[in-house]
DNA sequence: TGAAAATGAATGAATGTTCATTTTCAGCGC
DNA sequence: GCGCTGAAAATGAACATTCATTCATTTTCA
């Protein structure tokens, strides 16, 4: 996890960066509508009315944190295509996420955060708003690593932009769910992360398959 | 839990049945905490009160909807397994449930059900009962495909089962995602589910590869 | 001193749940 | 058919609680 250094003046208010940080565990313990503006305060260090200063709505707090992590996201990504080798840097930044011992309440937060996407229509497009970016960020890479020019990507690896991120999504999700004292289904984590990394890395051989392969549409011969 | 016939009333009432069919649209659109009982009660088409008779609490509901639609699955693939040919069998049923224009509700329901049971333990604990109820279908599914015995598949392939029903479910949200009117993100969904469908043809791959090869653990060459 | 920051009690609306009451209706003697 | 009966089914108004949001008041501090 490469800490890159957080700006103090970000174009983000400090203060609302700090109350983030603090609250963003109430809402993992106990989802958007079971975290009680009260408790949200009290976890922000201060009283629910001067909260209001910071964040006018729930769903405002919701919509910050998204960018938070958004913005964080999007460094890893332009970090990532700096770097001399994307592939193999792109691969070592999957596999952090998916093991994700540090990040790991970030998936329970995803989680929420995706339910709540589908009925509130303001966090819902910036959900939406926020996959999308990292969805234009794959493809950024994958141009990269194709040699393909970026338009011609977008177009032809869409969907594999998309299967990646439902892999990574899910997996993180799996990885780290709760309470997983079970004797009988508890399913060995390293063995489930090396069988998702394979099917990423099956993945990402169809990627750099078809910047030679000038076919556009594959009938799969399967 | 073994082979119960799956009778029209399968000890279950049929008015709760009926009950939950009318009332699973309004958990998709609103959500666990969205949902009031009284809204529940008035799409059943009943007063908030008798609504008690039939579940004695709203999680009661999302328990009862988790075991209606996990009888579902069993019944499903207790049919694959008696099919003749279970591979290609399941490999339809997979491409069904990805592909989705039936159960395209399923999902967002799915999406909310993960959140709840993250913070609510009894729903956790059923929703977690029917993430193992599957996993050991996949498990004997995948037996039965390999040839290798039941226990033996369990421990070789429970990775494999884990990672197909991270696929599987995450292919299905993405599926279903509302309103993607959006000009510059929309992937062609034809693409979007060929590319899982080889994902998961690479994983269907490495489970009968397993049953030829006898080592029990490869050190993925890394 | 005065504006910004912060408080915390009050408000009003919403909601899960309960319950006293009413409705429905099958059985039954006539 | 008819009135009676009693239990199950159903109602909807209340209750207690919770919670987002507001605001008059107090504190901070440059």
């Amino acid at each position: 996890m490469q800490h890159v250094v957080h700006d103090t003046h970000d174009a983000t208010d400090p203060r609302a960066d700090e109350i983030l940080a603090r609250v963003r565990d109430v809402f993992v313990e106990k989802g958007f509508d079971g975290a009680s503006m009260q408790v949200l305060a009290k976890a922000a260090g201060m009283s629910a009315g001067n909260f209001y200063r910071y964040f006018p709505s729930k769903a405002a707090i919701i919509a910050a944190l998204i960018a938070r992590d958004m913005q964080e996201v999007h460094q890893d990504f332009v970090a990532l295509g700096q770097s001399e080798n994307p592939l193999a840097r792109l691969r070592e930044l999957l596999a952090d996420r998916i093991s994700d011992q540090f990040h790991g309440t970030d998936a329970r937060l995803w989680a929420e955060i995706e339910a709540v996407a589908a009925r509130d229509s303001e966090i819902g497009q910036i959900s939406k708003a926020m996959q999308s970016e990292i969805h234009s960020q794959i493809i950024r890479i994958f141009s990269l690593i194709s040699g393909l020019p970026e338009p011609v990507a977008r177009i032809r690896l869409a969907a594999h932009a998309d299967a990646l991120m439902v892999l990574v999504k899910g997996a993180s999700i799996r990885t780290c769910h709760p309470s997983d004292a079970d004797v009988q289904g508890a399913t060995d984590p390293m063995a489930f992360q090396d069988v998702i990394m394979r099917l990423i890395d099956s993945l990402l051989a169809e990627v750099v398959a078809l910047s030679t392969d000038d076919v556009p549409m594959r009938k799969t011969a399967r």
